[in-house]
DNA sequence: TTGTTAATTAATAAAAAGGTTAACTACTGG
DNA sequence: CCAGTAGTTAACCTTTTTATTAATTAACAA
């Protein structure tokens, strides 16, 4: 079942794991694939798998500099996900607010 | 494993099926279980069951009225996501600059 | 009480996610 | 070429998720 591409990208954050990954590569720029460890400790295969969703949901890209593969945060991948979520929260503030009045009424 | 509540409800948003049951629940108002059937048609037993997810994530809530179960989107759930991803969004929007000036810098 | 409708829970089953170790690829330095 | 390091892929296993049908609960109407 295909899901929307933007879907994909905002399911691919909803993990505890990568969502840090994500965190660090924005935060502290390009990193090579065995600094982004979590401190509990994962495998580097692990890493690894999460690195491959990423960047399949177009969050991060990846240069090769002799044997370490740098990583990075996308700009537009994230971008979009952000533009997303506004436009969403736009739709439910909109709502939320209607909600809201309705609560106040109901409770007068 | 514990995740935290709002990586919780953010998970719980990141399935295209339970998004749109919030959906319709923010544009459309209070509605019984039976009438939140997405298009492509899924069974009840499968819809009360993502309801319960949403419920646990505090995103919705119920009322009982006869023997309809009335479900609603909850303003404070809801609102807390909102914030928590506008929070976030902030976040990478700082770091976006840098990035998306660093890129020109490389170009240049 | 009996039958009907709305919805949930129980019991499976199937698929997806995520982790591990082991094997492999690809640079690099002697 | 050989050994070592960085990282990924393969094979496998376990846990979680999600769907299905069947059974159950609850309200109500006749």
């Amino acid at each position: 079942m295909g899901m929307t591409p933007i879907l994909k990208s905002f399911a691919a954050l909803s993990d505890e794991t990568r969502l840090s990954i994500v965190d660090q590569l924005i935060s502290q720029g390009e990193l090579p694939a065995g600094d982004l460890a979590p401190g509990a400790g994962i495998s580097a295969p692990a890493i690894s798998r999460h690195l491959k969703v990423l960047r399949e949901a177009g969050l991060i890209s990846q240069r090769a500099e002799g044997t370490r593969r740098l990583y990075s945060a996308r700009p537009e991948g994230l971008r979009m996900i952000a533009e997303w979520t506004q436009s969403r929260r736009a739709f439910w503030e909109r709502s939320l607010d209607r909600l809201e009045a309705a609560l106040m009424e109901d409770d007068a």
